[in-house]
DNA sequence: ACTACGACATATCATTGTGATATATCATAG
DNA sequence: CTATGATATATCACAATGATATGTCGTAGT
């Protein structure tokens, strides 16, 4: 029955406590800001905006309004209370599925070099991500330097950095052990 | 039109190169071993084994085996095949979405103690984890020391524990953000 | 001998989300 | 004046979840 703990549908109602926007606007708000611990696609949002809408918790502004096709959607008070009363919920647990070590789990069965592979490109991409969220943090406080949510948003940037470290840190480690596993089996096969 | 790149499949194809199996057993694998990081449901395994066994990919045994509904697959040499080609594709970079942190992000519109629940909630969950993957880590080199695959799952495990422990440090210090944002607003509200 | 319970086993379904693609408009650079 | 790329909405096949239904079997307790 209860169809109104779908998380996309606070996301949503989120972006639109921040300000006024059309689907399309949320789609690049999601990939920026939000973009990088949460992902909402064209395929959920048009639907729940809707269907918000027939909820009451947000409302069409009137008319088309660039001469566009474009729907701006504005956060009611109702909608505006029913986020708070999310924002209170325990947040869940979040799904952990991971095809890296899916492949690391059964990687007996091809080469190391091939693992060695996988985890130097994973490697590279934490790193990339790395500089990403440095770049973000300086450009946050600069450009918001003394707004008060501010604070929240560094939270979440920081939990990036955290995590990309320790995977950079992970691939380092495992890296070695490969390195190990190969020495190991190229030795069995040289006495043979 | 590619259907068949679910990762889904792999991980049900890789849990029978290990053991012949049926759904239930699959289920129970996947909730144990490879539990910490893959998460299969009832709701894909059955039509997957299904799939699989049309494409050739395993074979029902025969029979009801024991007495029970049971049917348990094999995997053939053609899975074999296909699981090895799997392994060499490069890794999806897993979806990341976090609850916790796009509350976090809209927090300021709630008491900042709310998100103190919330982390130290998380927090907790997190040691757990950490605790957990100790044991697991431990069992796992008594009873298979001399597995020749148990490297690959020492890394899976190590994995967790990067994770887990950098969650741990995060939550420490926005725990200590969150207790300097309840400071100033005490303090705007006590010099008004 | 009976029965309640928990483990075993398969199946199904509504809901949610993804990612790709289709369609169309508008601004602007060449 | 036309090609391109940003804006904007919509749709669909596919994937996965998680809850629930249905039933069997072994066995512990009475």
């Amino acid at each position: 029955m209860r169809s109104n703990d779908s998380s996309s549908r606070f996301a949503i109602l989120g972006a639109l406590s921040l300000r006024p926007a059309s689907g399309y606007d949320i789609k690049r708000f999601a990939a920026s800001s939000i973009g990088h611990f949460w992902n909402e696609s064209y395929g959920s949002i048009y639907p729940i905006l809707k269907k918000l809408a027939r909820e009451k918790l947000v409302q069409p502004q009137k008319g088309p309004q660039n001469g566009r096709d474009r729907v701006v959607y504005a956060i009611t008070p109702r909608g505006e209370q029913a986020l708070r009363e999310w924002l209170l919920q325990a947040p869940r647990t979040e799904p952990f599925r991971s095809e890296i070590l899916l492949k690391l789990f059964f990687a007996g069965r091809v080469a190391a070099e091939i693992s060695v592979t996988h985890v130097q490109e994973r490697k590279l991409a934490e790193q990339r991500r790395l500089t990403t969220y440095a770049q973000v943090e300086n450009e946050l406080t600069k450009q918001h330097g003394s707004h008060p949510e501010l604070p929240y948003w560094l939270m979440t940037l920081n939990y990036g950095r955290h995590r990309s470290e320790a995977v950079v840190e992970w691939c380092n480690e495992t890296l070695s052990s490969l390195a190990k596993l190969q020495k190991t089996s190229k030795q069995k096969r040289g006495s043979k």
